[in-house]
DNA sequence: TTGAAAGCGCTAACAG
DNA sequence: CTGTTAGCGCTTTCAA
């Protein structure tokens, strides 16, 4: 293996060219002020010794990284992906690069100290600032700009991206209203979430707004899982009434919906209709009715914003219309709140 | 924003507790020679005060981290998706965790040098190793393990976990030729990359030992995207003689096959077979056939070499066989390749 | 235009 | 059990 016994540091590259090192820092660094064949002469020592600058020294003394940080407990999940591929394309049209800090599961250990705690590292020492995706914890104490996709808590001292879940959940719940369903089953996310509370809320007034009592049978337990999903519809699909149409919280226990329909040899939509929350790449291919882009969007503004934040400029936009490409009934709007 | 002017160091905690750095570190690090009622005064002073340990500073001095790296051009491919899923697998299964460096595209820069460049910054200061995925550099600079999934240049100077390209496209010939079908068109990856050779190989020589002729007009050009598989499908489906089957070198232009299909309303599989190498999500759903898990398993098991690295274990394992649980009758092997 | 020297925050001997 | 001290590799004054 071609493992240098020790890394190159600056002091070698110092030595073989002659000078010291903070000549050669400056070369490093771009600045002005360095003799034109001083500087040939490092460059060429740099290269022919393979000499990398050390992340770790360099941010503890230099302000700027140009690096942003990212923290998501688990990056496997697909609401994650979801978000990330926002990310990583703002990422792309900008001149920062990314690290990302997972920790491959989010119940490794507790969750909220975790998060606390990768904030802080990042931001205090390698990154300019951190997106922390789906917190649990609502309080951070870091140095750096930070900023919140769809959190938990909505903690109104940090700025944050959010889905306009409950008018989200409206929209939704009129659209099937409209295809003359009266019957319609809701599966919950997990009650701790902000978000799920809000979609089941939309879920509910729209049903008041329509003169539509509600029918507690109909509202069934889920925690945003696929299995979830596939149980709670069982659950509904075998009332002595069951509904005729299903909305579930999230995009994976729509999935499990789907699933259970299959099972039940129920054609969607013929038979049953299934709308789900969320973005996921399978929803088009089953024929589930989901918002298009819309995690993949939050990563995207989120990481813009923090840019701006990094750069000091002004955080002007507020609210930002959703594409909705693949559905055009259901929309659903990211809302953009600002400290 | 609450927004400490300066970030709490390790000072601030000792000159508050009424002790030394050292012994704060001792706390920090867990060391046993720490008097409990002092371990608890710093705890409190340390949650207290909102310390955390500069990563960047920590990481210059010790020298385990629980710390990898792992370097993907482009964190929103489905490929780069894959590979993650697996390996944030075995990260959570471990006590490490994982620091993902991106620049959010490919092209972003000269990308051979962009690969050299980060993992050596990141091989050199933060992390244990690095895992290196579809990489065009072929040499890197670090002190620390480092290993290769799927490389496009394969250096036997470095560990790497590649699948069988070869064989695996063999046996989907096979089960093409099995099925009767004897004009099977093949469109091929990006000819710089070397398992798409090795697969096109596949695709020759068992047509050879069946005993059928290579029309080069069955053969057509495609860089791994689903555009290009629809451009390249279209050419052969208009063909005087039409393919009856289709081999895509990968699954996002076995998608472009697909999409080129249905506009042409050919059914598959029964107006036409297609198979594609590596593993999408929506392959399920689209009835295409394709080798389930597979790049995600060499993330999983590349993980696991490099911890073994990083423990200083021997790599013992050569094989593995891939599971195969969409398709039973393709299936695909990781060779690990060692040293 | 360059070098010497002072730390950044932390860990790890080495003494007490 | 605890404090002192010496750096890790780098950037950044301050002089020369």
């Amino acid at each position: 293996m071609p493992t240098k016994k020790r890394t190159v540091t600056i002091q070698d590259v110092a030595k073989k060219a002659g000078v010291s090192v903070s000549t050669v820092s400056r070369v490093l660094n771009g600045k002005a002020d360095v003799a034109g064949d001083t500087q040939e002469k490092i460059l060429g020592v740099i290269s022919k010794l393979g000499y990398t600058s050390n992340l770790a020294a360099r941010s503890m003394r230099s302000r700027r990284k140009d690096l942003l940080g990212l923290v998501v407990p688990d990056i496997g999940f697909p609401y994650s992906i979801e978000v990330m591929k926002g990310i990583n394309r703002a990422i792309a049209e900008s001149t920062f690069d990314l690290l990302v800090y997972t920790m491959g599961d989010v119940h490794k250990s507790g969750a909220v100290l975790h998060e606390q705690h990768y904030v802080s590292l990042l931001n205090n020492s390698l990154t300019d600032g951190v997106i922390i995706v789906a917190s649990a914890a609502a309080e951070f104490i870091t140095d750096a700009p930070i900023i919140a996709v769809d959190p938990h808590i909505v903690n109104p001292r940090y700025p944050s991206v959010q889905g306009t879940n409950y008018q989200g959940a409206v929209e939704v719940m009129q659209y099937l209203l409209k295809l003359g369903h009266e019957r319609i089953g809701f599966i919950c996310g997990r009650p701790e979430i902000a978000s799920a509370e809000r979609r089941l809320k939309g879920y509910k007034d729209a049903l008041k707004e329509a003169g539509i009592a509600i029918d507690k049978d109909l509202i069934v337990p889920g925690d945003f899982t696929t299995k979830s999903g596939y149980a709670s519809a069982l659950q509904l699909l075998n009332l002595k009434h069951p509904p005729t149409a299903i909305f579930a919280a999230n995009d994976q226990s729509a999935l499990g919906v789907f699933q259970a329909a299959q099972e039940m040899e129920l054609r969607i939509p013929e038979d049953l209709s299934v709308v789900g929350f969320d973005n996921i790449a399978e929803a088009k291919y089953v024929g589930l009715t989901t918002v298009d882009q819309f995690l993949s969007e939050m990563g995207y503004i989120a990481t813009q914003m923090l840019i701006k934040m990094v750069n000091h400029q002004p955080l002007d936009v507020q609210v930002h219309k959703m594409p909705t490409r693949l559905v055009e009934r259901t929309s659903c709007r990211a809302l953009v709140q600002v400290n």
